[in-house]
DNA sequence: TTTTTCATACAGTTTATTCTGTACAAAGTT
DNA sequence: AACTTTGTACAGAATAAACTGTATGAAAAA
């Protein structure tokens, strides 16, 4: 098998392993970027990332600071060296997961909360309607915010059990 | 409460609802007219939601046509009635999550066996390497290789457990 | 101190996405 | 058959996202 070949593959692992990423909500370089990170597996400059997802500099700049942000890459420093060196998390499914979970977890909480809030402000306020059509709007109304939260809380739910099931899945490891 | 201050709440719940939907990849567009069909509750029709979201029908009809492929909408006939009628789906959370679980299980398996067969491959060519340099190379690109595959194991192992609990609620509604 | 090397802010360009208006074909009405 | 009404294909406009090259300031080297 000659280096070209070679080559050849880890490329096509970079961009299978990419696709996967882009679940995860990252844009099609930023997970290119951390694939790279991650299968070259030893801290690298901006030039060499630059080089190997074929972006400029400053662009290359931006994807890392966007992965260092996500907790996804850390910068590394090494006696004697002037550049830059970032690497990628070891911990793939912790990093990813976990952020996502969270993530979730977060957004629906604020949205439910959101949805809530309406919903109390609706009953209040619906006292004091008196004509009929109105009122059958606002019981209309009222069904479909319980929906709303209802399916919030469902999904919460289920990322809670996702997140039980993920941090057990860290434990045997 | 006057009809403005409703027609107000309903704006905001639209808005909030539409946040949530963003989350399982609907485009903000989609996710908005959704959010509409959802709460007005009835069937409705181009023009109708061409109004309450403020955009063309032909954009409307675009976003319809997306959200009838996902399966979240559907088409309604009613006696008499020449324009076409559209509601959303009652059953927010089966539709929309386990669309979502799919997506997930099928997209990691996809590109796990994708990464499998790079893994064989590199395992069968590597016999012919002699090269003590590019042998290493090989042993470090495969490491990364299990990595990632480990990764996509657990990821697929979290996302059936979702499956399974989600199954189950619906099955206590 | 002067010079070099680096990361990134910024402005402008390119590319991709989303939206609109016109046009047209299919179906309904007269 | 002639005329309306309706949904959508299509092309171009508007908007948003991603990328690049130049410029700048900070830090290291000379």
């Amino acid at each position: 098998m000659s280096k070209n070949q070679l080559e050849n593959l880890n490329y096509l692992i970079v961009t299978e392993f990419a696709k996967t990423l882009e679940l995860f909500d990252l844009s099609s370089s930023e997970a290119r970027l951390f694939a790279v990170l991650y299968i070259e597996n030893r801290p690298m400059k901006l030039d060499e990332m630059g080089e190997k997802v074929g972006k400029s500099k400053t662009s290359v700049s931006n994807g890392v600071r966007s992965l260092l942000d996500l907790n996804l890459v850390e910068r590394v420093w090494k006696k004697g060296e002037r550049k830059d060196l970032y690497q990628a998390d070891e911990d793939l499914y912790r990093k990813f997961m976990s952020n996502y979970i969270h993530k979730w977890l977060d957004a629906t909480n604020r949205q439910k909360d959101s949805l809530e809030q309406i919903e109390e402000q609706l009953r209040k306020e619906s006292l004091q309607v008196n004509n009929p059509s109105l009122n059958e709007y606002v019981d209309d109304l009222n069904d479909r915010l319980i929906g709303m939260i209802e399916f919030h809380k469902l999904i919460q739910s289920t990322f809670k059990d996702i997140k039980h099931s993920a941090t057990s899945l860290n434990k045997n490891n």
